[in-house]
DNA sequence: TCAAAAGTGTTCTACGTACACCCATGG
DNA sequence: CCATGGGTGTACGTAGAACACTTTTGA
């Protein structure tokens, strides 16, 4: 196919394109940038250094252009395993961003943003790759395109979804505690709840079995481990959001 | 631009079309079709007859390619109002359907789904639109396309988010009984629920206020009429979906 | 023996459900 | 005067929050 001039690019029909954000408990052995909050209790994720225009020299969400012969999930995976070498542990589809002139490119492109966890324990020995970095979430550098909204939806959905199904133990490994559980809960949810309640609501739930094994990692008490049970049938009740409302909070009269 | 060939057009860029689920109580005084249900507590929705390969003669979703200047909602809109003749009184995005093989046809399409609703005191004098028919949701001839998967997914996310938010008040006028909204419910969440009791919730929530009028409509005791208060913040905690399963449920917990 | 996290038990409250019962109206 | 929905009152059951308390470990 040949390439289009300027003018046949700005009124050609729109691109699609994948991105995803990608959180995890900690940065890998590559090179973080971002410090962290003091705190420690933060989420990581990688970003990409764009290499061309526009935005060159920006860091932005790994993603690319939908191929042909790729699925929109697919496309997510082999960028989420180009930029850290990994297999998502959760991955789902966030929201179509397609703005008129987020690409600011003559062409337009409508980007479709996943967003995935990925498990501490799948830190599996990974080779720093190029031009990708971790960051805190709280401490990103200015990003591309709409890529900080991007981000900040993700945030929220994760939020939501920690609250009402089990997401969040897809940070860990396959055999966990309790204790390591509530603490991811918590960092996910900017809260801190109680050790025995949050015990008795995740049995209750059904989402976690004991395996039998025992952990013991300090100066007490070993710990029951447990995994994680499929969820009874949880994320398929799902709403959506209006992500354009970033500063917005409420509306609906008419 | 010139046209393309077959084989270009088969490894050709994926383009992007825009499809909307357009819920109402009842059709409008265009042609039904499909019966409806005996009980008569239905949603309906607008079909179009395809006039063009693939699929051509089959319902399917009212939408289009997405144009070069217009964004994704607008889109949405704009073949809302071709179909309907109306504005929603809700519209929200859904999800992206991106698989490879799903438009069947040489030149692949990503859909944007919306969903809509749209009220009864809309309903504008409407000239019946040319390939245009309402179908009751639970009577849809077969759809072109996915288009029935979309269907069944924006009726779980009407269900789903009428449970936690007021959206389904959207159905109704500005002004309304609590009879009428509880109907209402009980006709997207196909259940039927305590008078006294969903009026407790309702007026607990703080989503609708009193106007003052009252209303008597038959053989009893005159309602107090009601309108919608903007909500609290609600669906920013947006989860999503994974619009493969067909199952459903109800669920939360943490 | 002490600190710290694991784990158990008990109480209190919020909220939804079930259901009895009164109110106002048109026929 | 009665059928019908609007509207109020009340009792019960369940789930989560708060918090006291016991258990088991490493140092």
């Amino acid at each position: 196919m040949r390439a289009l001039n300027v003018s046949e690019r700005r009124t050609a029909p729109p691109r699609v394109g994948v991105s995803t954000v990608i959180f995890a408990l900690q940065p890998p052995a590559g090179q973080p940038v971002g410090d962290a909050p003091h705190d420690g209790a933060t989420l990581w994720l990688p970003l990409v250094r764009r290499t061309r225009a526009p935005f060159t020299g920006r860091w932005a969400l790994p993603g690319g252009p939908l191929a042909w012969d790729t699925s929109l999930e697919e496309s997510a995976r082999s960028t989420l395993h180009e930029a850290t070498g990994l297999s998502p542990r959760y991955l789902e589809q966030l929201y179509t961003f397609g703005g008129r002139d987020r690409s600011a490119t003559d062409l337009r492109v409508v980007t479709v943003a996943y967003w995935a966890l990925i498990a501490l324990a799948d830190r599996t020995p990974m080779e720093s790759v190029e031009n990708v970095a971790w960051y805190s979430v709280d401490a990103l550098p200015p990003l591309a395109f709409d890529h900080a909204d991007i981000v900040a939806l993700a945030r929220r959905r994760l939020r939501a979804k920690a609250t009402y199904t089990g997401v969040a133990v897809r940070f860990l490994g396959e055999e966990f505690t309790l204790g390591e559980l509530r603490r991811v809960h918590d960092a996910v949810l900017g809260r801190t709840s109680d050790p025995a309640n949050f015990r008795r609501r995740m049995l209750a739930s059904g989402r976690v079995e004991p395996t039998g094994a025992l952990r013991r990692d300090g100066a007490h008490r070993p710990a029951r481990c447990y995994r994680f049970v499929a969820e009874p049938d949880a994320e398929l009740l799902t709403p959506a959001p209006t992500p354009a409302e970033t500063t917005e909070r409420k509306r609906r009269t008419s």
